[in-house]
DNA sequence: GTGGTCTAGACCACG
DNA sequence: GTGGTCTAGACCACC
């Protein structure tokens, strides 16, 4: 139930929500149908203006990832999962490779690539900084999944 | 001596700027001592705005990596090399474990992350992601040295 | 609620914002968390162009003094108080010393020196040099807190 | 003869020797009469371009410290080391209250300054920082008294 | 409404 | 010639 969202951090609220909810979809914690927090819920939770969370889930509806019904709330569409993560399957390999790109321009060769991403792999799950949007919560007690 | 400059990327000209001249120091390119072509003809090298480079150069004065003699022109600070390689080492490091953190956490094992890594690797100068630079030709036959 | 930034300075104008803010913040007229004037009235107030605000305000989040909510506004950190006044102290009492030095060695004796410093300690707010930063109230009636 | 001319400090190379020349006569290295070291041979030992010795020469010559014999090179004025003193200890005086006025702005006491001017007082020759301008050695073995 | 970025052009101090 | 500073005004993203 912690928020992890960085209000110091450079990247957009809503888009740091938006990661949380497609990760959240990808990784199967948000499964089809199920209902995510009201707006207002949200962004009493975050600590964020209301309209933020709005234009994320917004923005997710347009993408294909949520849908509304109207007095009942917003739920993850079916049918979308593989698609998510194939999505973000492909981000993440740009960034690698974006990383990785850095890496040699600035004079690591392949041997210290490699023993990185050896280590990084071997790790559990890594603490490094505040992005790996993974953490929040986005169930309810009293959510139940839409028919 | 090609501008790789992207207008239309979403990362700044003179954060872009900056990424150039710390990794030029980074991978050797630029060493201790050296000048950096001026603000004015940079500017013109780049079709930007000469206060574009100059708040780049600014920057990177105050990160220490560079120091301005009046009326002199921009130079290459002394006893960096090591300190901006490794800053650039630790950042780079620190983004591919949260890459490899949230590739492993939306699925992916270790297999699939070393083949992207594998092919990242063996290709030139990857056309991923907004930020490679790497090509941005900073040295200028006729400087020279200062002191 | 006097601007007491002077034009003709030979100080640049964004250095005396930075040195009121860094000062307001050490002798905690401006406490973590408080919210500083929006940029566009703050160069109302002062009569300057918005961007020399805006460089001082970057400047000082550089510095770690500041952070800005996109679209909120400029905030004073939190946990940088006793640092700031003791980076403030450090460079006063390093100027101090600078200048008795050179007291001393051009022929000023203690008393010369002791005469000088208490009849500054006596005076209020006092009219020599370029630079005493002190009266530009950056508080505002309805501002709050943020978080 | 060591040359303590900062290059990377904010302050004009030329008010630096400026202030070294300056301070010289104040304190009695230089007595009336003395000459000073040639522009080249000056620029030379400082690694500095001549136009800016030759500057700082011909300002001192309009505040009347120095005059220049034709081919013989330049002199210090008679008659002159109690008006230049006493600007020296105006200018200090002047600081001093300018760093005094900031210590109370940041919430020093007079307790706090008073403490520090003593400390300062007692030490023999404190080695603050590079400005004050005492060591630059402006003699020269084979020069010569001008008549 | 907020700040961030960039442009264009001016003036100044320095070397 | 060099960079430093400031202005005026524009456009954008965010909230």
């Amino acid at each position: 139930m912690i928020s992890n969202i960085d209000i110091h951090s450079s990247v957009a609220v809503y888009v740091q929500i938006e990661n949380h909810v497609q990760f959240a979809i990808a990784s199967g914690r948000l499964g089809p149908g199920d209902q995510l927090p009201s707006v207002r819920e949200l962004s009493e939770r975050l600590e964020v203006n209301p309209n933020t969370v709005a234009k994320a889930y917004r923005d997710l509806e347009v993408m294909g990832l949520l849908y509304t019904r109207r007095g009942m709330g917003v739920f993850v569409n079916k049918g979308i999962e593989t698609k998510c993560r194939e999505e973000c399957r492909k981000r993440i390999i740009g960034r690698l490779h974006e990383v990785i790109a850095e890496a040699k321009a600035s004079g690591m060769d392949a041997e210290d690539v490699n023993e990185v991403v050896e280590k990084s792999l071997s790790i559990d799950s890594s603490p490094y900084g505040p992005t790996p949007p993974q953490l929040l919560n986005l169930a309810k007690a009293t959510r139940k999944k839409s028919r």
